[in-house]
DNA sequence: GTAGAATGACCTATATACGAGCCAAATCAT
DNA sequence: ATGATTTGGCTCGTATATAGGTCATTCTAC
């Protein structure tokens, strides 16, 4: 029996759903049947059937590996782009107390 | 016994850590702990954990979630550019074919 | 300084996603 | 037209992600 029934927030499955349907397009306009992209995720071609209508409960590497084979560009930046963003957020991350509060007010100070 | 082990390439893998990075220090920049943010996504801590460092088990669900409650956008896109994105991604793959055959010859004609 | 909160890193049991297989329906090649 | 191929939608068993702890450490508020 399900201890925790999960659910979802529909701005996040709304985007995975755009996500899926990327993914799709990508694969059809490189010419690969499922069996061949699912092959070259290294998953089986349901668990491409899943990743593709956007799933909430596949495992994200395998949706960000898909994404890759494809074309589909996250945060639109190539790696370098990626490793370049990640520097920076980790720079902004080191600027902040290393602990969080709980507060009394929610402060909130967008940035 | 692991009948297959899975292997995700680097671009994923990075882009994935970025996202966790991000959604980290959305956390942080709204106050949050890492016990408050588990539960309002409905997870334990210990996943939470697991977002935050990017890795690739996690299911994409959480993580999406995770970055919406702490207002990292994936496609720099709010809830209505979302669904007009997917509207427009929908049309570009009613164009196409039905069924994708393999070809003999790999096209690939970006676009 | 110090008490208490937050975090990091584990470990185990259990709910569950995935692989593999199947069938039926759709659609493309010829 | 028709045979071949792709795809969608199931079902089931098993590998595994998650919840829920514990302990040690780090940091903050006071």
């Amino acid at each position: 029996m399900p201890t925790t029934k999960r659910t979802y927030s529909r701005y996040g499955l709304e985007g995975l759903a755009l996500l899926g349907k990327m993914i799709r397009l990508g694969r059809m306009q490189r010419r690969l049947t499922a069996q061949e992209l699912a092959e070259r995720i290294g998953v089986s071609r349901s668990t491409l059937q899943r990743i593709e209508k956007g799933d909430p409960k596949v495992e994200v590497g395998l949706m960000f590996e898909a994404a890759a084979i494809v074309g589909v560009k996250l945060f639109d930046a190539d790696e370098k782009g990626i490793t370049a963003l990640a520097a920076r957020t980790d720079d902004r991350i080191a600027v902040l107390p290393k602990h969080i509060y709980k507060a009394g007010k929610q402060v909130d100070d967008d940035f």
